[in-house]
DNA sequence: CATGAATGAGTCTTCATTCAT
DNA sequence: TATGAATGAAGACTCATTCAT
């Protein structure tokens, strides 16, 4: 008994393994000039051994980058049912939240912050593409009801919501990569007061008189 | 004597055509991934062509993103220069600039937007690479100059000026990419209202009160 | 277990196989004229495969003519250990062992016979380039140091042994291009018979008087 | 009038002055590593001119290395005109005459001192091929019959006067090769003393005793 | 006569993918 | 399950050759 759920966990592992060094290098260097024989020399197995946990170079992508935005769909959605609590509140925890998913996961980081519609097109099977273009639309649907509510709570100005959620998802993502390449020369790592600065003054525009 | 100048100009068109089709093809689907077979074919010219006008691939791209960088960086030091100027408007008119040039030049979206570091590290020899940072620490630096001129003149709050400019700027980029992507599925164009909106309500945030 | 052994055996005929075709057609062809392409068709390989044993075209002739240079080097240092040996001896002897090397493994012939120190030096790292001319000058010595022997000995004239040993060794060289080129159109193998009448003449020369 | 042999003599020179580039190119690089880009830009023409004098980069080759050989041809003729001369005499005239040609025509050297039958084979028309063969096979039988005449004179052994032909001959080019690479490194140019000792050394050989 | 421009064919090299063991 | 070995397809780059001017 004991023995095939073993097997399972480390199969398991061996398959979060590789899939961690793959993000990370497909997060450093793109999908194009990551290589199997990089990602397998790393994991320390063999190149055909990832052919055994993926269909191929797309599929191992794909199940890197689908479920980080599947979890974290999953939190905002969570965190948008309360719809009582004040719209900033509601901005803030999305933030957080996102922070937290790319934080733990950087692959997903890739997706989002290096995404290009034209690329995935190309790499992705329809259904898969459509998965994930749905998972982003959610995601940043959440955002513009926060902000809707906002407005509706009369706290914030009666701007339009979707623009403001363009505004504050793409300040978040930009000073992630920002900090990322920055992060390439200085050790320190600014991203989480650099977004709550961002955050703060975004803010602060909204409810501004 | 026409001959001369006819000839010399139909070079150029040569030369311009082929790097807007591979400023096209970098941005849409990065270095990598972007073929000089591809870039030919669209040229309908052979790819040895191409390496009369360019001494590489790599040389090709720094072609293609160093005017524009340097371009745009001569005119944000140009608007920069009034110091007497209201702050405000200055940061309206570097973001202005900024989206003037890369509205007439597709290529630098990619380096700008897609900008990675170690990406560039590996791609250009060092003379170059330094040349691309010293354009793109300017830039920087003249909204970073800017933001500070607020705080001084006592428009804009007493906050990190850099910080403000990290947001900024990728407000600005953040809006750009998204918008890219966006295009590829609606055809309008809402690039130039959509940064607007992102940067009157930063500015909001930062006079506020 | 035998399946191993086994395993290894064939990696290391196909990796003897692809230098064998390789070092005859480096030798007749030249290194430029001799593309991957011809070695793999003729091993019947695809050109891939030659990258899993040689990390390059450079890698894959310094491979064939290393290791033949390294095995006269190790030969002739054994033949002038004996320093009672007559000298006329020893010459012959080195001039068999030489014969004997390259007869077993024509890779070598190309390096010495069509030997160009400036083609090897836009071809090779510098420490393979130093480690080939390293051993040349070590074989080249053992030839002096027995012609010097001689003169020693009373045997040979009082002549410059260095320019003996030139004149020996270019001769060794001379007859074996001279009956390879000649062995295109007959079939017959001149080569021992030739060069041992040369060595004998030349032998002659240094003892006449 | 005069306009017309100057345009006639400058043609000429021009035809030269590629031909002598290219001699040494060949030479120092072989020929497939020789690129007509590289001829024209030292020459300082266009590489299109280069076609107004050779039909293609074989003939460019070919045109190089026939009239230095016919030259040497003749001349070994017209010494071996004389058959009364002493053997001795004969036999140093001619390696004279050799390395007189060679001094002079550097292009040659690649010819005879990288001379590859299959090479030719490929490169050359048969009747090109044909031509070069009978002009290198002419040059030999002069040896040859110098050193019978030499047999039948008395003065040498009664040896096998084609196979101490091939002795001389070879020394000579292995010599010359020797010193070639050498010169890479020194820059005294010692071939004529080493010519002369080996000759030397032959030649007591052949008469001792 | 001379050349700048263009290109097709070929070269080395890499890599995702397959397969026998 | 795991892997070493093999490969087809593709990519960057070079070069001899042609041609319009």
């Amino acid at each position: 008994m004991g023995i095939v759920e073993r097997k399972q966990r480390e199969k398991e592992s061996r398959l979060r393994q590789i899939q961690e060094i793959a993000a990370e290098l497909f997060y450093k260097k793109g999908y194009a000039e990551t290589s199997l024989d990089e990602i397998a020399r790393r994991a320390e197995i063999s190149k055909a051994t990832i052919y055994l946990y993926f269909k191929s170079k797309d599929d191992l992508y794909y199940q890197i980058v689908e479920p980080a935005l599947a979890e974290l769909s999953r939190r905002l959605i969570k965190i948008a049912e309360d719809t009582e609590e004040p719209a900033e509140i509601t901005v803030r925890k999305i933030i957080d939240a996102t922070r937290d998913v790319f934080f733990n996961d950087p692959g997903s980081y890739h997706l989002v912050s290096h995404y290009r519609a034209a690329e995935f097109k190309r790499l992705l099977p329809k259904n898969r593409l459509d998965n994930l273009k749905s998972l982003m639309r959610s995601n940043f649907h959440q955002m513009e009801q926060a902000v809707q509510k906002g407005i509706d709570q009369g706290i914030f100005h009666n701007v339009d919501a979707k623009l403001v959620s363009i505004i504050l998802w793409n300040c978040f993502m930009g000073v992630i990569q920002f900090q990322e390449n920055r992060m390439d020369l200085e050790s320190t790592d600014y991203r989480k007061p650099t977004i709550d600065a961002a955050v703060d003054l975004i803010l602060k525009g909204l409810k501004s008189r």
